[in-house]
DNA sequence: GGGCCTTACGCAAACGTTTACAAGATGGTT
DNA sequence: AACCATCTTGTAAACGTTTGCGTAAGGCCC
């Protein structure tokens, strides 16, 4: 930077003026300073101006998983909106309860980032304490926790929707294939879709046996595995509601491996609006990760230059698609 | 940090070296200084720290896109270990020409990085003289580019390795599947890959008919629309080599979309080692992005620590996974 | 043409570290 | 007992920006 203020024969202060757009510079020094600049190929150091000016420029983005679908498209899109904004990303990947207590023991994107967003991760009472130690705004995306502005759809209607759904087909055995962590954590939005199945479910008089509710542990066979255990059941549902698309799909795998055919022996009905939804003609609840993205990207710009505003929520409205992995039961009468 | 030395009665100089392991402080010093630091939850500004230093701590990673298997795998790799190693990652997803010509018109990593990682990037000439101007190490994956440090699997005996399986099982009438971008830059590892097939083949014997190659536009149906093609062809082929699991997948779900079987009517072979190839029964070339990852981790931190270091070469072989997809041609005649 | 407002710019003090250098303390050797 | 090496600590100068404040120059009004 001194080098471009000696060569445009002004004053640092000038030349950070200049190139930050911020008024008390005459257009026409701007105008050289910049070409100046731009001849050295100049940048200003990050680590410089953070300091002196107290904030970074970067947010984090912590994810469960990365290889899930969801988690990546949030991530891209969040990403793509900050970027536009002028602001970095910072990943985290936060794996299972070990690096989750870790993460929230020494959260190592403390003072390193102006905002963390935390996408739909399930945690503990006492790691939510921990939140109190970052020093960033923090947002919420695909959950709710506390009274932090979070974005989010609307679980227990994406449930019922589906539900209705299926009901609305005719099937009246409808079972939900869902995944569970191996620990004790809440994972907001299955507690959730699962509440919503099951109030909808009441609703529309229908009883629900308990193996009808499934979980596999968290993973590409989960659905297949679940799918497997409802097929053997004495009395198999002739529909199924899974918490993702993911899961649906390989629940639809299973299917067919057993000489099955989806709609026509059973009806699969998934959440996300995957890209691969629509590959294997899958019926789904899309949620609209894109928009949702958008929307977190806005709320954390909000957050960080009104500091200390309003809390805010944004609830984006999930759409249901219909393809051909739900029709009616074959038998009318089951 | 001032605080810090205030309450243990010390200098900050003595303080910065407390925490940061570095000789010159007795152990006891260290300790109660440790100690004091906890307790106020203290941690260093990583902007001054780098001001101070001149690095960042911090890696870029470009993917041309994250809702990838592939990509999104080997970010979550790298992030990994660069963690491990006290490293923050920084994310750019540079979707497409636009996004990549404009990425490296203004390199916005610039001075914000200490090394930058390119996962599989396709680039014009144009674009890669623009590296020079980048300040920062950089590493490749997936590809190689100039006499940069790079880790890649062999993708010309990958190749090789999936037609040669294809032609022991007695295929004689083999296609190939890729994606194209709209764009025509080269993507190493498709043309690589493709020059093997080609190679293998004709070392094998067998010809290639031109609509046996076919290309689609990148995307979750890419698989589906070529095999349509293969299969709509006079004299279908009756085992495909697929560029990637994702491409293959989609395939597979085409083959069955029409009624036929995988492999009694045609074989399907794809290459990664996406954990959904196990799901479907995927015979899979496995390139193992996880080591992957881990060796470009590796190279990172020596090229950022032995700087100017003599540029490096990994290459990771990759495994062949045989499972259900791939068989003996029904007419072994044909 | 003198007062006043506005605009364009420079000066210098932060911002919070790291690190070369100096200095004091300690203990061992002769 | 003087000397020297080693170890621990402090002092102060970077690192490269941003920004409050001061000042000079110009334009406008009366």
């Amino acid at each position: 930077m001194a080098d471009v203020a000696r060569q445009a024969g002004v004053s640092i202060a000038t030349v950070s003026r200049a190139l930050r757009d911020v008024p008390g510079v005459s257009e026409s020094t701007r105008q050289r300073i910049r070409a100046i600049a731009a001849e050295l190929s100049y940048v200003v150091s990050p680590e410089a101006s953070g300091l002196a000016r107290g904030s970074t420029g970067r947010v984090a983005v912590v994810v469960p998983d990365l290889t899930s679908w969801f988690y990546a498209a949030m991530l891209s899109g969040i990403q793509h909106r900050l970027r536009e904004a002028g602001r970095d990303t910072l990943v985290y990947q936060v794996r299972g309860e070990a690096e989750r207590q870790y993460f929230f023991q020494h959260l190592p994107s403390r003072r390193k980032v102006d905002a963390v967003v935390l996408v739909a991760l399930p945690m503990l009472r006492r790691e939510i304490e921990r939140l109190d130690h970052i020093r960033a705004d923090v947002v919420v995306a695909g959950g709710r926790l506390q009274d932090l502005p979070h974005v989010l759809v609307d679980d227990r209607a994406i449930a019922g929707e589906a539900v209705r759904h299926l009901v609305g087909l005719g099937h009246r055995r409808i079972a939900m294939i869902r995944t569970s962590d191996t620990e004790d954590t809440l994972w907001t939005s299955d507690v959730l879709r699962h509440a919503g199945f099951r109030e909808t479910m009441l609703d529309c008089g229908l009883s629900m046996p308990d193996d009808y509710l499934v979980s596999e542990p968290y993973g590409v066979g989960a659905g297949a595995a679940a799918m497997d255990r409802l097929l053997d059941l004495p009395e198999p549902p002739t529909a199924v509601f899974a918490y993702s698309d993911e899961i649906a799909i390989s629940a639809l795998e299973c299917v067919r491996r057993r000489g099955l055919r989806c709609p026509e022996d059973v009806s699969i009905i998934g959440v996300d609006g995957h890209p691969m939804a629509e590959l294997f003609g899958l019926t789904t609840l899309d949620q609209h990760v894109e928009q949702q993205a958008e929307r977190v990207a806005e709320m954390v710009m909000g957050v960080i230059d009104e500091h200390g505003s309003p809390r805010r929520e944004a609830i984006v409205p999930a759409t249901l698609v219909v393809r051909a992995s739900t029709a009616p039961p074959r038998d009318l009468s089951a």
